[in-house]
DNA sequence: GTCTATAATGGGATAGAC
DNA sequence: GTCTATCCCATTATAGAC
């Protein structure tokens, strides 16, 4: 329970990031924190400087680990040429998949960190977040193109935030026991999403939204 | 600027509205907000009775807006039938678009809000807001299962959770003047994804998600 | 209904001994 | 590196005059 044998500065980051993603940032204490975390309240300070400093070190440890397993398997999809779009949008969810089936439940518990960061525009972590998030999410949008060549390359740019945000809000959201099938249904759901040509009716609607059906 | 003429109550909640979704519930503080309406400190109490009382008098003045106008819209999609799937998506992406085009930020700030309140489980907001979305959500994925008689229902329900993720995410975060086209894009992009049928190399990836790929 | 003043609490950060 | 004790500050909520 107390993690013995771990040092004190991974008994932070690990008890620190259960509670920001359970409460929100300024919910949870540093004395709450610490306190669970069986380490001294003034452990925090000493190792990571502020409160702020110590959820951009969470920040950093687990997306450093999504975005470089993503671009890992990016790779090998981009073996084949040109690449097949499942392999790619698997690239991009699988990661985030596998990270929920660690022992406990770290990974979705992450997830639920990473949809708090997004609610919190203005916010320092937003920016860094999305600065993060900037270079994984371009060359995704690159290999899609790829994968698409007839498609505008800029609304599939577009489309890609409707799979992150899919992807972040259920993976939120959901069971544990559930996300492998969510994955995989998202992954054909937006396969399809991107390949769907634009018809003159859609082109329409696009361009009077509210008219169009009103 | 001081919103003359409108009561106190109405300048608490426009306020509020606006520093909740800008800042979060626990940063903006009473303080802040009184001072911004121009109204005493002590109003909120008088007029709400707590500060968790005003977020929730927020809410409900927003979301039973956004419902009625989606039920509405829907029961238009639901006087053909089988209903048009992408009547029905309109029915409810629509609604959430237009009010962002009111004559300042409003429903852009709402969508943020409510984005937070995704964000954030485990409070009595975030399960008053599922319960508020509960029957909505219900009559929606009805009607898309009546739109795609030949589709499981149970993974339209699942997939609407997609849509939802999407339109909340993008919503929040687009620039105004990037939702009108945003909505269409949506709109194109989840029917194709609902209408997308299981092959058999996306139902092996539901079974296998991990395994199948790597 | 509106105001001032204040009570009651809890927060992040730090000084300084060990 | 770790601890105790404390500073200093902000918050929500309320009491009570007007």
């Amino acid at each position: 329970m107390f993690q013995l044998g771990v040092s004190t500065r991974d008994r932070i980051l690990d008890t620190a990031e259960r509670l920001f993603a359970e409460q929100g940032f300024h919910v949870a204490t540093l004395r709450q924190i610490t306190q669970e975390a069986g380490v001294n309240l003034a452990a925090v300070n000493y190792h990571f400087g502020s409160k702020q400093a110590l959820m951009r070190a969470i920040f950093k440890r687990r997306l450093d680990a999504l975005n470089a397993a993503r671009m890992k398997q990016l790779d090998i999809a981009l073996q084949t040429d040109p690449p097949e779009l499942e392999e790619v949008l698997d690239a991009f969810v699988q990661p985030a998949l596998a990270f929920t089936r660690g022992g406990d439940a770290e990974g979705q518990r992450f997830m639920q960190l990473l949809l708090r960061a997004f609610a919190d525009r203005d916010t320092d972590l937003h920016q860094a977040m999305r600065q993060e998030y900037a270079h994984v999410m371009r060359r995704f949008a690159d290999a899609i193109s790829h994968a698409l060549p007839d498609a505008d390359p800029e609304r599939l740019r577009q489309q890609l935030d409707f799979i992150v945000g899919a992807l972040t809000l259920t993976m939120a959201e959901s069971a544990l026991k559930d996300t492998r099938i969510i994955a995989g249904e998202l992954v054909r759901f937006a396969a399809a999403g991107l390949r769907a040509p634009v018809t003159e009716e859609t082109a329409r609607a696009v361009r009077f939204p509210l008219e169009a059906r009103s």
